[in-house]
DNA sequence: ATTGCCAAGTGATTACAGTCACATTGGCGC
DNA sequence: GCGCCAATGTGACTGTAATCACTTGGCAAT
């Protein structure tokens, strides 16, 4: 399918770029469906290409050597992966998979570097994000040392939740919320343990099902006492 | 005491520059040494300097909302920390303690950036770093996954090997090697487990203590297998 | 309507690392 | 040489989450 300028300007970082610089960039890129489950970075290879999501949901995963999975990131609508052979040349470091349907934008590699050159508001904005990313990742990895478990579940939860829900504190809805066993992989549990805490936040009506697709949070502050340990299941 | 611009470029980072904005650098930085314990950079804090380590070693750490430490990172001599402020304008997100007493460079964060702005060798140099940064986390999050105990500290103790003692494979010393308790929060164990685990590492004789300041590695080899599941304890 | 499949739910059991409470060692300052 | 403190070593006990082995539920394709 063909790639728009328009479509790329989806993306606040490639937003940054002169319309024309986008002209090319869309030349050079392609944009693809992908179903649940499908790998969309592979892990060790070069890949060429950087992702940009447009709609769904990716995980970033990682394996460790006696097979188990890891879950490292979510990737959101308008965010991107696969970045950091931009800056290092090196190999993509984990596997991105397709958590809810996917539609995503390749674009090279080696485009967006040079774009990066002489581009010093795309090279600014792709540092910002980095650190974003180290400090996501110092975050993330904070919440694998607290001992209590639902604690470390609620903590998950409110990184779903949007940032538009989060400022008025009311209800919130989760669209298309991960899995027991994608959330467990990013917390270091298993899948049943994700399930009785799950439980258990139903029982106390922390959240609700609604459908597959949907999780509800009725009131956000009780699952941010939860998740900064206020509170206790 | 007296930065000097020779001293400025051991740093690798800081050799990308020319002599004359090393010099200006060298009149904004600040040079001190830390005890071990002492704080280094505070998390939370609009920290204004990044910091070179020139001598010891510093760890990255992280508190759960209950006090419990998590570690990040070690940094060993000639690398920095407290850099993410450059890219993001924010806080820094972690604390940095000193392992071994330490000799630091303080330099600050806005001359940096400054410099990084019309030095483009400097910045692909702190992209890279980010990068490496990043994967580091990455890899560091994927032994947490890990089911085996041991498996996860030797790890984490071929981490610790310098590059120069992996080339040639036979026996390595690790200098100032970090407490029980140290590595035991950047795997997310306690102090009591890795303790047992070193005592069996010691049995093997896959290390020998040799005092306080020396962790002798006698055959790499074992220690790698032993990392990559191939033997177990 | 039937089948199949994946996600979620659930009980029983177990292993394993955490915790607690000490003892011991070793280095360092005085 | 002495004392102090931090680091390490060790046993006993415990709690908790992993594991296993299922069942149930829901959705989609045939």
């Amino acid at each position: 399918m063909v790639v728009t300028p328009e479509l790329l300007s989806f993306f606040p970082l490639l937003k940054t770029l002169p319309q024309d610089s986008l002209a090319q960039l869309a030349l050079q890129s392609s944009i693809q469906k992908f179903a649940r489950r499908a790998v969309v970075l592979n892990a060790g290879v070069d890949e060429a290409h950087v992702c940009f999501l447009f709609e769904g949901r990716l995980q970033g995963v990682d394996f460790t050597v006696d097979g188990r999975e890891v879950g490292l990131y979510f990737v959101e609508p308008g965010d991107f992966c696969g970045e950091l052979g931009i800056f290092d040349y090196g190999s993509q470091p984990e596997y991105v998979i397709v958590l809810s349907p996917a539609v995503v934008v390749f674009v090279p590699v080696t485009a967006l570097r040079e774009k990066m050159l002489d581009s010093p508001l795309m090279a600014s904005y792709l540092g910002e994000r980095l650190a974003q990313r180290l400090r996501h990742m110092t975050y993330q990895r904070s919440l694998l040392g607290m001992p209590n478990i639902g604690q470390r579940v609620c903590c998950q939860l409110w990184l779903l939740v949007t940032e538009s829900d989060k400022t008025n504190m009311g209800a919130a809805v989760i669209k298309n919320p991960p899995t027991h066993m994608e959330i467990a992989i990013m917390l270091n549990l298993s899948r049943e343990t994700v399930t009785r805490v799950f439980q258990s936040l139903q029982a106390s009506e922390v959240v609700k099902r609604d459908g597959a697709t949907r999780l509800l949070v009725p009131d956000l502050q009780i699952l941010k006492d939860l998740a900064e340990g206020r509170t206790e299941l």
